[in-house]
RNA sequence: GCGCCCGUAGCUCAACCGGAUAGAGCAACUGCCUUCUAAGCAGUAGGUUACAGGUUCGAGUCCUGUCGGGCGUACCA
């Protein structure tokens, strides 16, 4: 519809004003519906170069669209100078037809065919259970996949992971050392080890499988092993409950048992952008413009997190996806640049890197910000909050907001906050249809009917198809600007269509040919409703 | 100090890369269930978009400065 008004327009221009070039159409939605369904500003932008007022632009732009194809039903000129077009009702029942016809995959798009997109998300390190400072990322991360499928792109998910590195270390000294304490041994607890309880555990655990046989330090790798498993094993099962599947996990480590980072090393100094100093290699960032270089291997040897990130971030590149989409909390905003400038710097496309970067959830309990750490066992677990709320609230929760913006998270509330979630409103309205439904088919039989959608002309009636017909629109815009809280928007809007047309209208008791109609044009809502939900990852119940 | 993000109704947040009268939910108040689920519908009230300038037909959105918050600015991840 958006091209056919284009071609219209510019069709109307080149009568008006043959000389000029054609520019660029905008046609945008109203947000007032007295506005009609589509507008376009070209007149206003157009004022000063053919030197007229936009106003009588306008008038002669709408004077010369062609309304005979029945598709327009109206074309006004309003306000400073914009054009207002209304869609005629046949143009509206032949797309819901359309829709009708899609079924389950209406609203799947065709703008990523082809693409194969990673995205990377939670990414967390196996030191601890999913917090609730997780939770934004983990759902954040499998709905823009979920979605990006949905637009097309051939989507894996993956999370990356250290089981080595200094933070691992200590963890298994915390768990040896509550092992040593569990068979009765006088151990001390390392400094800034892992307080938390799951520590324990995991330390009864392994005393279980070996008795007293892990006295000496050298069996620290047993306590490593141990330690990393079964918190993996929990991080698994809580992405699970929240529905989400990752496809493959990559360890850092391989990165430097293929050579990988060695390689980074050796074409980032082809290229005069390494040197050492104080013991250190440095990777001279200062010429991509930061005010300081980055050290990427530390005076004892160890490399710092940004050198596999660079060589992980090329590995990407290297196994042929399109598009590698980082999901990062806003603390890594500032590795990005400097993974960006060596991936370039190594010689690869660097555009096919993106990242998106969501703004801290901060934790308020009591009314006061909580700050946690795993370490010292500060924390609320992911799998506490969907005790507390159950998995759909959580990611709901998670998805309400843009991802740029802070969020407030009130534990004290949560439960409360789940009780009158917004989420229930969309759930609700799927679950009316279905009871509807129910009744419709002990009342009527439609079968090999085909229903006439021309007669669906209540206002509540066309402001559902309408809002309807938005759904492939939306899914390309939330898949193209990865902002899951656009969809959300709009099935509430969806859902509040939804809810005026059953106050409004009814089928039981309706003439056989209208109750059809309706039947069927609540059966395409409820795709709708099913569909986006599907995308947030949250149920659409049969019943409530 | 410097860099990035943010500041919109009492609260939590929208506003489709500059468009028309800045919108929802929660909280408050008023109506609507003998009829397909009242987890709903209809209505009232709530705003100098932190502040001050600038750019233009037009600014919550863009540029400059100020104030306030978050995160960076580690040979931590």
């Amino acid at each position: 519809m958006q091209e056919y008004l284009k071609q219209q327009i510019a069709g109307a221009l080149r009568k008006i004003a043959p000389e000029l070039d054609i520019p660029e159409i905008t046609i945008q939605k109203p947000r007032s519906p007295e506005h009609g369904d589509a507008a376009t500003n070209v007149a206003l932008t157009l004022a000063k170069a053919l030197k007229q007022n936009p106003r009588s632009i306008a008038e002669k732009i709408a004077g010369n669209i062609d309304v005979s194809t029945g598709y327009i039903k109206g074309v006004e000129v309003a306000g400073p100078g914009f054009i207002n077009f209304r869609f005629a009702g046949n143009w509206l029942s032949d797309k819901l037809s359309g829709a009708h016809q899609a079924g389950k995959e209406f609203g799947r798009g065709r703008m990523l065919e082809n693409k194969k997109i990673q995205v990377e998300f939670v990414s967390a390190n196996p030191t601890g259970p999913l917090t609730v400072g997780h939770g934004r990322n983990a759902v954040l991360g499998d709905t823009i996949a979920r979605v990006l499928q949905w637009a097309g792109a051939d989507v894996q998910r993956e999370y990356y992971f250290n089981n080595a590195g200094r933070q691992m270390r200590v963890l298994a000294e915390s768990v040896r050392a509550r092992y040593l304490q569990a068979i009765g041994q006088e151990a001390e607890f390392p400094e800034g080890g892992y307080e938390g309880a799951y520590i324990t555990d995991i330390a009864e655990k392994v005393k279980e499988q070996h008795g007293n046989s892990l006295l000496g330090e050298e069996h620290l790798p047993v306590f490593r092993q141990a330690a990393e498993e079964g918190i993996f094993e929990d991080i698994r099962k809580t992405l699970a409950r929240m529905n989400i599947a990752m496809d493959s996990f990559f360890n850092e480590n391989t990165l430097y048992e293929d050579g990988s980072i060695d390689k980074v090393i050796a074409t980032l100094r082809d290229k005069d952008l390494i040197y050492e100093e104080d013991g250190a290699t440095w990777f001279k960032t200062t010429s991509f413009g930061k005010d300081k270089d980055t050290v990427l291997i530390k005076s004892t040897g160890e490399p710092t997190y940004r050198l596999p990130d660079i060589a992980y971030h090329i590995n990407k590149l290297e196994r042929g996806f399109d598009l590698a989409l980082d999901i990062f909390g806003a603390d890594h905003i500032a590795t990005y640049p400097d993974v960006v400038s060596a991936v370039r710097a190594c010689g690869y496309d660097s555009d096919r890197i993106d990242v998106i970067v969501y703004q801290f959830v901060t934790i308020v309990k009591d009314g006061k910000p909580f700050k946690m750490s795993t370490r010292k066992a500060n924390f609320v677990t992911l799998d506490e909050l969907m005790d507390e709320v159950g998995a759909d609230v959580t990611r709901f929760f998670f998805l309400m907001r843009a991802p740029g913006t802070h969020l407030e998270f009130d534990l004290n509330e949560a439960k409360q906050a789940g009780e009158k979630n917004p989420v229930f409103y969309l759930q609700y309205a799927h679950a009316r249809i279905q009871s509807i439904m129910k009744k419709v088919r002990d009342t009527y039989d439609f079968s090999g009917k085909t229903p006439d959608f021309g007669l669906l002309v209540h206002d509540s009636e066309v402001t559902l198809v309408k809002r309807i017909l938005e759904l492939p629109e939306v899914i390309q815009l939330t898949a193209g600007q990865r902002e899951p809280h656009k969809l959300i928007q709009y099935l509430n809007e969806l859902a509040t269509a939804f809810h005026k047309f059953y106050h409004d209208c009814r089928i039981l008791g309706e003439d056989e040919p209208l109750a059809l109609a309706r039947t069927e044009l609540l059966t395409v809502t409820a795709t709708v409703l099913a569909n986006g939900l599907g995308i947030l990852g949250i149920s659409a119940p049969d019943k409530m």
